[in-house]
DNA sequence: CTAGGGATTGTCT
DNA sequence: GACAATCCCTAGG
């Protein structure tokens, strides 16, 4: 039997995170998306040791860490295991999309984007540091390893080279287009 | 279609 | 005081 997604370190967790689906409340979808961070990663937060902001990323796995960014946006990620995580760049709604468009003030882009999927999904600090085995997290593990693609992690300016960004070939719903292999 | 810049604030140096 | 795992809007080809 395999290992749980819980019991997974941050890269083996994001590629195992593609296709599942994630819903907070009843609201969500299909993850298609993720980015993994290391502990020993100059680009991770956890990189500099715990700080108040990280504590979360330094908490048990399977835990929410939800950070702001550029000062006006939350990020969501999924701590794994040696204090990594794993950011939820993108899904594809399905579930209480009319309350993601309401969220959102427009029925388009509803999770293309760390950002937009936190607004989306009504996720800020108030989550940080929550389980995520129990409501309002709900996550469906896919049966089968769906097409992946991976490339370089987004936005970072250190260590930029990694290719720890994980995607759902062909899903219309990615933050931005996979460099071609 | 691509490119560029402003918004906005907690956190660390 | 500088920077950051982003988003959105505008301008120009």
């Amino acid at each position: 039997m395999a290992p749980a997604l819980a019991e997974l370190d941050a890269v083996a967790m994001a590629r195992r995170l593609i296709g599942a689906e994630l819903l907070v409340d009843d609201v969500g979808g299909t993850i298609v998306e993720t980015e993994a961070y290391l502990r020993d990663d100059p680009a991770s937060h956890s990189f500099r040791g715990p700080t108040p902001a990280n504590a979360a990323m330094f908490g048990p796995p399977w835990h929410a860490y939800i950070y702001r960014s550029y000062g006006l946006h939350w990020c969501f990620n999924i701590v794994a295991t040696e204090h990594g995580a794993v950011l939820i760049r993108a899904l594809a709604p399905e579930r209480g999309i009319d309350r993601m468009a309401a969220r959102r003030g427009t029925t388009a882009q509803l999770g293309s984007g760390p950002g937009r999927l936190a607004q989306a999904l009504g996720l800020s600090g108030v989550h940080n540091g929550l389980p995520l085995a129990q409501p309002p997290f709900a996550l469906i593990e896919r049966l089968a390893e769906p097409p992946l693609l991976c490339g370089p992690r987004i936005g970072i300016t250190k260590a930029a080279d990694r290719p720890w960004r994980f995607g759902l070939a062909g899903s219309a719903h990615l933050s931005r287009p996979f460099p071609r292999v």
